[in-house]
This record gives C-alpha cells, structure tokens and sequence, in this order.
DNA sequence: GACTCAGTAAGTCAAGCGACTTAGTCCCGG
DNA sequence: CCGGGACTAAGTCGCTTGACTTACTGAGTC
C-alpha cells in the first residue's frame, strides 16, 4: 500500500515520474515547446512549479534525464570494452559507440522517447553543450575513443575529431528517426533495432576506413 | 500588372527582411523558442502581427525560409548534374548532395545562419517533415538519388534508402556544427568551406561503398 | 504527543504570447 | 485627383507562462 512508502521514496518515485512524463512530452512536441506547467500537469502534479522545486531550471531538467540513462549506456559499454580488450578489428570498437545506444533502445520496449529526446537536445543552441559534454565525457566514452585512434594512426587528429562527430550524429538521429518511424507505425529501413545496428555498423566502418584527402 | 511595382516592392522588401531576420533568430534560439512578435519587433515592424499577416502560421514562415534558399541551391545542383552526366564515378554523384550546400554557405559569407536553422527545422517534430519533404522533392534531388541508385545496383533499396537518409543527416548536422563554430569562434575540424566538403566527400564514399550485411 | 520538515496543493501576479481590430499611409489606375 | 487595394502603425483582448507565496499533509524525531 501507499501508506509503507517513505516520504524520501514517495519523493522519488514523484521526481522520476516527471523525469518520464518530461522525456515524453519533450520527444513528441520539442523541448522548448514544452512548459514545465505541461510537464507538472502531466505528471499529476496540482503545483504547476513542481518541476522548478525538483529540477531547477529546464536545463537541469534536462540534464537529469540524460542522466537517468546515462548508467545503463555506461554499463553496456564497459562491458562490451572488457569483452574486445586489445582487439584490433576496427569493427569491435565501432560496436561499442554503436550498440550500448541501440540495445538500451530495444531494453526500453515501445514506445520509446530517449532517442527523438536526444536528438532535439543535441541540436537545440541552448542545451547542445551541456548534453554533448555530459555523454562525451563518460570513462567508456573516452576508451572506446581512444580505441578508435590507436587503430587509426594513419588519420590526422582534425579529420578523426571530424569522423567522431560524425558517428556521434548520425548514430543520434538515426536511432531518433527510426524511433519515430516506429511509434508512427510508418516504415523504416530495419526491421529490428539489431538490424539498424548493423546497418549503422555497416556505413560507420566504411566511413572510418575512407581515405581521406588532405586540405592542409 | 507591372503597375504595382513599387507598392509591391516594398512589401517584397518587408516580407524579405522579415525572413533574414526570422531566420537569423531561429538559428540564434531555436525555431520554437522564438515568438512572432519577437521577430516582428526584430524586423522593425510596430505590428507584433507582421509575421502572421505575411506569412500566416509559424509552418508557413519556416517553409518561406526554406524556399528562399531553394532556388540557389537547385541551381547548382542543376549545374553540377550537367557537367557529371553520364560519369559512372560514385564521388561524381555524392559530390552533387555534398557541394551545393558547402557552396551556398560559402556564399552567404559570415556569419550564416541558413544550416542552423535547417537542422533545427528538420529536428523539430511538428517541422521534420515538411522540410524533408520539400528540399528531397526537387527535381535535381531526384535525380541525384536516381544516379546513385544506378551506380549502385547492388545495393538492396532499404540499404540505399538507409544510407541516403544517412547522408542528409550528415550534411546537415556537420554543416550546422560548423556553423555554429565558425559564429562561436571555437576550432573547426577543417578550415574552410571547400575542406569541409572535402571531408564530408571522403566519409560519405566510404559510407556509400561500404560492404552490407544482410539482415533479412 | 508535540515538533520538524520534505513534499504537495492551491492560488497569485506581472510579463509575454497569438490573434485580432482599427486607423491610418502610400502608390497607382482610372 | 480620387478611390481602392497593399501595406504599416498602434492598440486590445483573453490566455498561458515562469516565478513565487501560502497553507496543508503526514512520516519520522524527540
């Protein structure tokens, strides 16, 4: 019943209801889009500054939700390090920017919202910083990088900072496209997120391998 | 008729200041997090109605926008297609997703704000589609996707599919990044227009000439 | 059994919003 | 030189927003 709850669970179990009442509305409608009166309605709240006494500002909203998936993505790439330690096929190493998001996805059932989420977080001026930082920044994040550049020492430092990028935006909106196709019902390239994984494997290989012209 | 020229004119005049103003703005705050009367006021019109007499709703303003930029870039995909027709050389094609924009944003000179606002735009749930829609509808979009499809016949059409959504991603989140750095003074992976194409030309051959695996 | 305090309910308020109206202004065809 | 239609100025209205305040609740503390 109700009544075995703390009033420190009780506060909890409110806070990660409007963490997931929040991910919802900000995938479906835009984060800016989205007061937080909306979010606190949402959520059941009658105090339409319920979001503001939990979180703060929308930026810090914003980031708790990052970091409500930021342990299991932690934890699926650490794994998935420990199982390639010292492999040198390039393809293990894109593995490990590529699955940890797609697999979480698919643990996330359907419908599912972190990936439109990331998406418009990642491309909004305002929060595109704090976002970027905080999912770069990660122990797993920075060894499966440092991964990458030992197996492509042929690459100048600019043009893998430029092919990072380029993984990390494409895996984003990819998964956020398809997490849209999905919860439309429209059809997608893939049928199964394992699928759109290998499709991303696939293309982001052929993207790191590329010879690349020097512009110096 | 020709009659009401000037009258026109500066109409034409308004309804241009207001696009370079909107767009400014949108790519400066986000397409949501501007207001009509925002950019009114920023266009120096006393009537915080300005934006709605001209140009209707926030969708019709966004797709004003959109087309202004349309003709120059068709132009030169035009172009481009001209001068490679009949060239069985993959790069050929991929250069004529790639250049048109690099090029357009060069032309615009700094600061741009044109591939911010795109890839806001295309972000944004109640916007994604009409945009997407409206720049693949082209004529030269078309047949650029054609002649990719016929350089690559083996290719099953979702992976081709796939991969050219892939490469819209790219071009758009890459170049709006760049953008953005080039505004904000930070450090850019390359140090023009011309090398960043380059670039973006290097990754998408590799992407594009990637082996598949299949997944049916 | 009174006290504390995190959390929730409910309401307030100025500011800003979209949508609209009214009152001009300007240019041109007649 | 007048009338009509395109455009702009200025203001209004009802509603939503963020930020805040006050009052209440009920579990844990003493």
């Amino acid at each position: 019943m109700a009544g075995t709850r703390t009033r420190q669970a009780h506060g909890n179990e409110t806070r990660e209801f409007i963490l997931a009442t929040a991910e919802r509305l900000f995938a479906e409608h835009g984060v800016a889009a989205v007061s937080n009166r909306q979010i606190s309605e949402a959520a059941g709240q009658a105090n339409n500054f319920a979001v503001g006494y939990h979180f703060g500002t929308k930026a810090d909203l914003v980031l708790a939700i990052v970091r409500r998936h930021a342990p299991a993505l932690e934890q699926r790439r650490a794994g998935m390090l420990a199982t390639i330690a010292g492999s040198t096929d390039l393809r293990d190493w894109i593995a490990c920017l590529v699955r940890p998001p797609t697999e979480h996805l698919e643990s996330l059932g359907s419908p599912s919202w972190y990936a439109r989420f990331i998406a418009q977080a990642t491309t909004d001026p305002a929060l595109r910083k704090v976002v970027i930082d905080e999912t770069v920044a990660s122990p797993s994040m920075q060894a499966t990088i440092a991964g990458l550049t030992r197996l492509m020492p042929i690459l100048p430092a600019e043009v893998r900072e430029e092919r990072s990028d380029m993984s990390r935006q494409l895996i984003v909106h990819v998964c956020a496209e398809r997490e849209r196709a999905l919860h439309e019902g429209t059809p997608t390239p893939r049928a199964t997120w394992k699928a759109a994984e290998i499709g991303l494997l696939d293309a982001l290989l052929g993207l790191w391998q590329a010879p690349f012209t020097s512009t110096d």
